[in-house]
DNA sequence: ACTAGTATTCAACGATCGTTGAAATTGTGA
DNA sequence: TCACAATTTCAACGATCGTTGAATACTAGT
């Protein structure tokens, strides 16, 4: 019975995400959301209860799935160090790694959401409140093992490395094709290879010694 | 004679500056920032030709001066080091110190205006091409800088680490209050000192690794 | 075939949007 | 003081906004 109303409410649930990300929250209509969609405008208000929980739904859809899969990711790390504590490279990596492989999975699919991310973390007004509500637990299960990994480290250095691998990870997955202008042509924002084999990297870098000589 | 003129006008776009920054472009109305300015509405298409144009106006009001202290602060590491090369530490400080500085001397002048940087930095849709017409040349000569610190470093590697700088850096002057929700108040969004210690450090590593042994 | 609930269409509401033209006011130089 | 330009006010335009209620079509289970 849920076969063609799944499949309307996916329909506007795939033109929101993709809307969304590309023009932001206000600026984009409900009408061009559903025109996209391919649907009556007051489907949108028999599928969701407003625009702004349209937007909720769009961002729940994946959430959930995503900080599954990275936690198991860390947990995977975790348990192939039963003994001694894993590298901050290897942390790093779980952190970032199934990201980047859903998107060389399924570049369509995922990158549109990614791009909303990045919006809403650097947005002013609702951004920390939301990344939080949305993050806070994954991300305070790697802070915990990033901690293990870096014994003599307060926690202020910690949160601040965190923060700035925040910025780093989130912009770049916004691919806005900055890199592509500024490099002349060099780098591209969807090579996700490249991006594959230097983030960790160059973030590690900076929690080390950052949080291991203070 | 531009006295009061002057004024009107400053005073619009210091509104404009504050609601772009907090709700984005298209979630502020003209009537709302002009409100927000003590001035009747047509007075924005008096004093500008379009919302569009009072947003560049916007941000072209502080960038040039921004370029400015940024490149001044540059070629005087350069000039201290007149034989060897600058760190990528002091280029790095360089990029980030002057911003700073002037927000630790007058926050409320340039917190939004930076909020609104981030916001741009983030947006896929014109995101790439905005920060590049009002960065790039500055970016090019801090590459070109940093590219003689990192003698025997590749070009993709040097604008990737730049890519996550960029992040890192954007993110930090969003202010969003994440660090404060995530840390639990043990740091906080508007510590400039906590930023200033650590995010040179932080970003200096990740260059010297990704950059340097390769 | 009948009914009941689910899904979709249609038309419209008041509010607000960006923008404009013309009138009124203020300030400036002769 | 007078003319002229710069600035501000007032009223309104068509378009689009988020949202809703009622009517219609569809899809079960009986």
């Amino acid at each position: 019975m849920p076969k063609q109303k799944q499949a309307t409410r996916d329909r506007i649930l795939d033109a929101a995400e993709t809307l969304f990300a590309q023009k932001g929250f206000e600026g984009v209509s409900v009408r061009q959301i559903m025109s996209a969609a391919d649907a009556d405008v007051s489907l949108a208000y028999y599928h969701f209860k407003s625009k702004r929980d349209l937007f909720d739904q769009v961002m729940l859809r994946r959430v959930e799935f995503l900080n599954e899969i990275r936690l198991q990711a860390l947990t995977e790390v975790e348990e192939r160090h039963s003994d001694d504590a894993p590298t901050v490279e290897e942390i790093i990596g779980a952190f970032t790694q199934p990201l980047m492989q859903l998107l060389a999975d399924d570049h369509d699919k995922w990158s549109h959401y990614y791009q909303l991310i990045a919006q809403i973390n650097n947005s002013p007004e609702q951004g920390g409140a939301l990344m939080s509500r949305y993050f806070d637990p994954l991300v305070s299960r790697f802070i915990e093992a990033l901690r293990k990994a870096l014994p003599d480290c307060n926690d202020e250095d910690l949160y601040w490395s965190y923060h700035f691998l925040s910025g780093a990870l989130t912009l770049t997955f916004a691919e806005t094709g900055r890199i592509d202008n500024l490099s002349g042509g060099v780098c591209s924002s969807t090579d996700i290879a490249a991006i594959n084999d230097r983030m960790h990297v160059f973030l590690a870098a900076g929690f080390e010694r950052l949080c291991q000589k203070s």
